[in-house]
DNA sequence: GTTATTTGTTCGAGCATTAAACTTAATTTG
DNA sequence: CAAATTAAGTTTAATGCTCGAACAAATAAC
């Protein structure tokens, strides 16, 4: 949570027509005023405020193209992304990468370190971030209005939006990131599971906008996931929630980077299909924790190439996942499961039998419930996330 | 849903007011501003109106006795129960419970009859409700006011909070039996889940005001749970989800009455404890799919006496229930998990072999955040569950 | 009795929102 | 090409909610 600035409010009103140009990019007032679903009085007056105020400006398209029907023609206000700007941090194994989100939410630039981050005590941990940050103030921030909050995302479990309880990233445990971020610069600083953040991304696509109860899982190097409940990222109000990967398949199973047995990482995550692999193929020796992209690509190709073994391997997974699963939409029904994630390379091959396992384990009733559909993967989503997560956080005000 | 009266809207700050007073009881007026975190001002507004509508009423209790301190005293002031009421229905098997809730949120009144539900057609259903719908507004209902709404509390899967998509008291499927009752008696009307009706109770006591996750677990005939959400009944969108007892503990388990195997149910629900306990003990021959009260209390006396038998039974069952907590932590990561109905009976039994099976299962960041607790079981929650859902889903209006 | 203390009411200011009337800027039609 | 038509956007005045501040009421303490 943020230690400065305590309940400055902004309006509420303004913060969604900001929110919905962020989501659905340029629009016409009246347009807006159906997303916001309010008069185009109260538009009006709050764009025109914006405009005066240099955050918004009227974008003249000419092009007379199609759809120029009658009537006096609409005009399209934009946001200026030099408004303002926020820096977010996303905290992964060995590497350390910043970004300028604008005020339109986009990432704006992106700068990355690698560092040995199992290596970094908590205070070397703290120096390394708020240097990555001053880093990001001074060559990129130029040009841009005021910084409005600092984001972190954070491979592993945050607890209260404030300390990283847990990060594969890490040997030190229970970090408090946000407290020292926030006195060393005067920001608000919000902190958050990476997998949280990517929910939020993709829950701010325009086309997913209606989906008030969604699940994104990442199949990846771990196996995570992102909640979306009641339209907003669901933390448990501890922060520790959506451990999907954690979730049991079976007690007596594997052990797991938890140091529990049985976890369905421990069955679908990167390291344990190449684990497996590894015990039945010639694959090249490796730090079996941390397979890197080509190996697992290498995993996909066997697959694609109908390699029994191979194929055998993501139908093991594919029927972990199936179980996970079935437990999820019996507890929470969402409306919409996307797979995401690196791992989503093999999906076609993991698919078969999790849907086997869904129909060995769930009545139709609840099946037919839930959609569930691959989602492509793309590295930028958590930074788009934690981009949208600060913006979402930080009231804007005129000054 | 309702079908009736599509969007008269009551002020919410009078609705919130209202709320306060069935949750905390008689309040004077700067305790009500406190609850509801408004001025005095606006709640001295709110009630002065209600009072002289004649829906709230000052109550003088002149016992000095204590905590009267300096200052003008308070004068409490309180629901007048007789005001309007709701009628609603409790489906269970083999039998319907039709009951008066007050103004207050209180039952007044119950009647119940017994009859074959299972042996119903869903027109011979919907005609039974209606009848006891009808005998209660004609015996129990002179002297109140208008009746603001009907409320079912249904033990099963129902869909859209409108359609018992199944129940374990009807052999029907997917009956629709909010339309018939809303046409037929020009009221809204709203189904709910048992399970959901119980949470919604308990999680309306002053001790849980502030607890916005839980987890209300039905431990009895089947395995239900109630969620709470964000500090609101949560049901999936489509209503059919926190379906915890189908959730999975071994996917080649025995089979469960929803014709799947494995679930948690057929480990923990009654039925499973008196069919392992039929093939060890010498017990009585019964309809094994529903054994009684006092077939299961035979079973828990026996634990009480150290039968090894009865104990690895509850043993067994912990285990189940434990694992199937154990996913519910790390999915939903409530911060407080209650476990109730007549299960409990044997709750001391189940526990050590459930928090054992906690404790492999979730890592201690996790566990540390959830507190899991029994809780005294009451029939009369689930009435109360769903007077208080009527009651809080129709805004109040001044006539 | 006088003062202090707390509860509750009343009134007016402030704010957000909207309906309705109006202005603006285009297209279509005669 | 002017007039009619259509649709976008603005302005204004009215409404309604909430709260601060002043005030009234009812008691205990002194």
């Amino acid at each position: 949570m943020n230690r400065i600035s305590p309940d400055q409010t902004g309006s509420p009103t303004r913060d969604r027509i900001l929110n919905a140009l962020r989501v659905h990019g340029p629009q016409a007032r009246v347009d807006l005023s159906a997303i916001v679903e309010m008069s185009p009085a109260t538009v009006s007056g709050v764009t025109g405020e914006l405009v005066r105020a240099g955050a918004m400006r009227e974008v003249f398209e000419r092009e007379a193209g199609e759809g120029r029907g009658r009537g006096r023609p609409k005009v399209t206000i934009e946001l200026v992304p030099q408004t303002a700007h926020v820096i977010v941090v996303k905290l992964s194994i060995n590497e350390i990468q910043v970004a300028l989100g604008d005020f339109t939410g986009s990432t704006a630039a992106t700068r990355t370190r690698s560092l040995d981050t199992r290596a970094l005590s908590a205070p070397e941990l703290v120096k390394a971030i708020v240097e990555a940050v001053e880093g990001c103030h001074r060559e990129m921030a130029p040009g841009y209005g005021p910084c409005l909050g600092i984001g972190l995302a954070v491979q592993g479990l945050v607890r209260d939006s404030d300390v990283i309880a847990w990060s594969p990233a890490l040997s030190v445990r229970d970090v408090d990131i946000v407290t020292p971020l926030a006195d060393r610069f005067g920001l608000s600083v919000y902190a958050a599971n990476d997998a949280n953040c990517i929910a939020m991304a993709i829950r701010n696509r325009p086309e997913f906008q209606g989906i008030d109860n969604m699940a994104v899982l990442m199949l990846g190097p771990g196996v995570g996931m992102g909640l979306i409940v009641g339209g907003k990222v669901y933390d448990g109000r501890t922060g520790a929630a959506a451990e999907f990967g954690h979730t049991k398949y079976q007690m007596d199973g594997p052990f797991c980077h938890c140091g529990r047995r049985g976890c369905i990482e421990s069955f679908v995550g990167d390291y344990a299909l190449y684990r497996d692999a590894r015990a039945m193929l010639d694959l090249p020796n490796t730090d079996a924790l941390h397979p890197s992209e080509e190996q697992m690509q290498v995993l996909c190709d066997l697959a694609a190439r109908g390699d029994p073994v191979a194929l055998g391997l993501f139908e093991q997974a594919g029927r972990a996942l199936g179980f996970g699963l079935t437990n999820l939409i019996a507890l929470i029904s969402p409306s919409l499961i996307l797979v995401s994630g690196s791992g989503v390379r093999a999906y076609e091959y993991l698919e078969p039998s999790m849907r086997r396992s869904l129909g060995d384990g769930l009545v139709e009733t609840l099946l037919a419930n839930t959609e569930i559909r691959p989602y492509a993967w793309n590295e930028d989503l958590t930074l788009r996330g934690i981009i949208a997560l600060v913006l979402g956080s930080v009231p804007f005000q005129l000054s």
